[in-house]
DNA sequence: AATAATTGATATTTATAAATATAAATTTTT
DNA sequence: AAAAATTTATATTTATAAATATCAATTATT
């Protein structure tokens, strides 16, 4: 039996969108944009963990209580320094559009030659634990 | 005779908003919001200098080109760690609403306590020097 | 095997942020 | 001293981001 945590992919785009409160599109968009990412099935359908629920609810209230426009938590999310949690050189960083970039995540990018110890970014820190501005800020503030 | 350089204000308002193409009335908005320091006679009225014009054009940009919303930009500001260039003690740091705020810029705090050299933020580095994400990235970057 | 739910892509609607306008009072300029 | 420009504050307009709807094709469920 496996377990369920967390972290496990279990809710369909319609039950995650109801638990929301919100359309099956704007789930796709969001992750179109960049803001989440989404497991996957072979066949192409999503899955949404509990953990996933409680990233987007916190985009949501960036969005309608922050007053947050997409463009500008995508360029927040670019803000997060991920080279301290992922120990990559000086010189994988000079050549790792992430480290530069001010428009998009770096976990919109694909992973060439990426210093990335885990190569699945949902399961990074980076992702993981900077759904909310007081986190990233927090992430900065700590040398 | 004085001298004249960038930071000079010499603009009056309705001046400066035609060199922008914009109205007097979006730049007292950008000042109420916090996005940006107005000279102020001691009449009341404001003066612009050609470095704040600048700095104008850049958050338009962020605005009209980036789509990232006032309270986006605010808040990305809010993440430049200031602390960097104003050298507070960490004692300094947790009493300082500047330094945990994820919603405001720095310099929208009054200075009761501060430890900022400059109490006149217009001439601080921290507002000076990061118009644009690209260099507000750049800050986070550098340790 | 038939029904329900999903996919991606494009078009449309809606909610509201950004910008502008108006008003009465004050200051600056000529 | 009169005309022009500024001030703050509130109301209105406009531009568009965010969300939703529609479509034909594919996959999942019972």
């Amino acid at each position: 039996m496996e377990d369920i945590n967390k972290e496990t992919p279990v809710y369909t785009i319609s039950t995650t969108a109801d638990l929301l409160g919100i359309s099956i599109h704007t789930l796709r968009m969001y992750e179109r944009e960049g803001l989440i990412l989404a497991y996957k099935k072979a066949s192409g359908h999503r899955l949404y963990s509990q953990e996933d629920i409680e990233r987007i609810k916190c985009i949501r209230n960036a969005i309608n209580e922050s007053k947050i426009s997409i463009n500008g938590i995508k360029t927040i999310y670019s803000m997060i320094p991920c080279w301290k949690f992922i120990d990559c050189s000086m010189d994988q960083r000079e050549k790792c559009p992430a480290f530069t970039s001010h428009s998009q995540p770096c976990w919109t990018f694909k992973h060439s030659g990426k210093a990335c110890f885990k190569n699945d970014c949902k399961q990074c820190p980076v992702y993981k634990d900077h759904a909310e501005c007081a986190n990233i800020k927090q992430s900065i503030t700590q040398i």
